[in-house]
DNA sequence: ATGTCGATCGCTGATCGA
């Protein structure tokens, strides 16, 4: 089973990236974050002729959340949420769903903007309420997947430059991930021998790209009763160099699971 | 710190968020 986190920056724009890709990698599930559109506007048609189901959380012009299943491989989806329980937002940043007998939590977390802003702030309380929440549904479903756009590089070496104290690798935005960790959670990118320099967003200025000047801020965490089961953890960045790219490349994690 | 991108409003570009 193959489980996927790809922020697409517009799903409108993306799509047709999105279903070659889907096409060409036959994943089971994906999370997709910043798919900028109501549910009213959502391609579920494509996607379905593409032989994927889909639930989403959507607005207009700003963040938004879906998941996607392989009706082939994963059967229904089921017991969707949107939003994190008791913690009043506006802003669409998680969707919830049972997937093939694994819970798969997807989140747009905030961006923050600057350390010390009233978004930074907002940011942190997110990570608080999410961490809380996660506590709970852990206890309920201990095979859980937490993907997402995180706007966190957890360590300096998630970073091209040496950062501090600046958004994505503030004290205590690690701190936050760290609390997730905590849980009982694993960043499945970290079990494996990695390449260095391997980012998953990179700005579309300054020809971030070419030169790979990145962060890893897309990441998979899985429970602990999934640890063992993870074959495999990569990031494509193929989809990174087509024309009209996401800024962001999708991170996919191999899980030995019963479908 | 920002040379880009996407969406919106609503006009043919400015503004915002990332």
């Amino acid at each position: 089973m193959k489980i996927v986190t790809w922020n697409v920056n517009s799903l409108k724009v993306r799509l047709p990236h999105l279903l070659d890709w889907l096409a060409a990698t036959q994943v089971d599930v994906v999370c997709l974050q910043e798919i900028k559109c109501e549910e009213k506007s959502f391609p579920f048609a494509e996607l379905e002729a593409a032989g994927y189901q889909a639930v989403a959380s959507g607005q207009k012009t700003y963040n938004g959340v879906a998941i996607l299943a392989r009706s082939e491989t994963c059967g229904e989806i089921r017991e969707v949420q949107r939003n994190i329980p008791g913690f009043e937002d506006e802003q669409r940043r998680v969707i919830v769903a049972t997937v093939g007998g694994v819970r798969v939590v997807c989140g747009y977390f905030p961006n923050g903007q600057a350390v010390g802003s009233e978004k930074f702030e907002y940011k942190l309380r997110w990570l608080t309420a999410l961490t809380d929440w996660l506590r709970e549904e852990l206890a309920l479903h201990p095979q859980l997947v937490l993907g997402g756009d995180y706007n966190i590089a957890p360590e300096d070496r998630d970073v091209t430059t040496e950062w501090h104290d600046e958004i994505h690798v503030s004290v205590p935005e690690r701190e936050a991930f760290r609390a997730l960790i905590a849980l009982g959670m694993t960043d499945a990118f970290r079990l494996f021998e990695q390449p260095e320099k391997l980012y998953s967003w990179w700005d579309y200025r300054m020809m971030a790209f070419r030169r790979n000047v990145g962060l890893r801020i897309d990441h998979l965490l899985v429970s602990t009763a999934l640890r063992d089961a993870v074959r495999s953890c990569v990031i494509d960045k193929a989809p990174r160099k087509l024309e009209r790219p996401s800024d962001h490349a999708p991170v996919i994690v191999e899980l030995e699971t019963v479908l």
